[in-house]
DNA sequence: CCGGGACGTTCACGACGACGAAACACGGTC
DNA sequence: GACCGTGTTTCGTCGTCGTGAACGTCCCGG
């Protein structure tokens, strides 16, 4: 399944519209095609990309080409069954790590509330102060090996984004779109 | 000044090679103009994108449009959830800094006063006048990392800007003159 | 030309709170 | 019984924020 992320998705527009939002939902690299006297998008999303037909095939290949370098280097990690997956790989997570991770990877690159991480952890009856910094401390201990890292924002919350060097310029930017929402 | 650095650069390839260098290393957004029979080139850069003339003025702006929508994004800091966002990285900020620096990011290139910022950092009861000059120390060293920094601009204010890695080359120099007088 | 004052920079310190990390305890499962 | 998942306690570390003081620099009046 990983396969269809790095995808671009051909879609015609604005006839496929529908499928649009579906692929934009999937985070998925896609290519719009405008018929002529049709108006040309503004979209900041960097994995989205628009070109009048009819066009030469090579500038459309390298419309694509763009569109998948992006993706693979800005695949999202998920939740997965279980599993947080990565960047080709994976590790085991328990059940409350699940749930943690689950939230943290909603909002990637974004600022998570401790309030919101503690009623992701436990919808009922919270535990003490301390537990989240302690389920914190061992999620980021086995998220490392995937390239990926929790930093603190004091008094505030945490952030989950990828590890020292490797970060994409297209999720900086989703990021930012996302903690201003 | 600064209005450049959210400016998109228009630049015609391959005859303008070493602006589009400069360009790049500035990290400011660029369409690249492709003469007929160019070959088009494959960027995963999200603020870089091309076109081939001629093309339809609508197509044109919308293309920059998306740029700007970008760079706003991503090239001009930004206050976020106890953070200090620029150029795809980040760093926490204290309260105390969340506020100094939302009152400089507003107002980003140009002198912001003592005064604003003392009423921006304490809305009531301002303490010694010297804590202010502290945490513009603290916020320098902080941002320093992401390619900012405050400069000082005696008995008027402080100035928040592009540091000195990433300025544009005129303004390098008119730094360097001024602090070598 | 010199002295003094206003202004700015930087460091060191103290108090407090938030966070990190280790160690332990307990229950459930294979 | 070994292991895992979870919560708690405890203690150390680090961030935050105000203050005082030393030092540098600019400018102005004598």
């Amino acid at each position: 399944m990983d396969a269809m992320l790095g995808e671009v998705a051909l879609i015609h527009w604005p006839d496929e519209a529908e499928r649009l939002e579906r692929t934009r939902r999937r985070g998925a690299p896609r290519l719009l095609l405008l018929g002529p006297g049709t108006e040309a998008p503004a979209v900041a999303d960097p994995l989205e990309d628009w070109m009048r037909l009819p066009a030469p095939d090579d500038d459309l290949r390298a419309r694509i080409r763009t569109l998948e370098a992006r993706a693979s280097t800005d695949v999202l990690p998920r939740v997965v069954d279980g599993t947080l997956a990565h960047h080709g790989t994976w590790v085991p997570l328990s059940p409350l790590e699940e749930r943690l991770a689950g939230a943290l990877t909603e909002r990637f690159g974004a600022v998570v509330g401790r309030e919101a991480l503690m009623r992701a952890a436990w919808p009922d009856a919270p535990p003490s102060r301390n537990a989240l910094d302690v389920h914190v401390l061992r999620l980021r201990r086995r998220i490392e090996n995937l390239g990926l890292e929790i930093r603190t924002v004091r008094s505030r919350g945490y952030v989950l984004q990828m590890g020292n060097g490797q970060m994409a310029r297209s999720q900086m930017a989703r990021s930012q779109m996302a903690r201003s929402s």
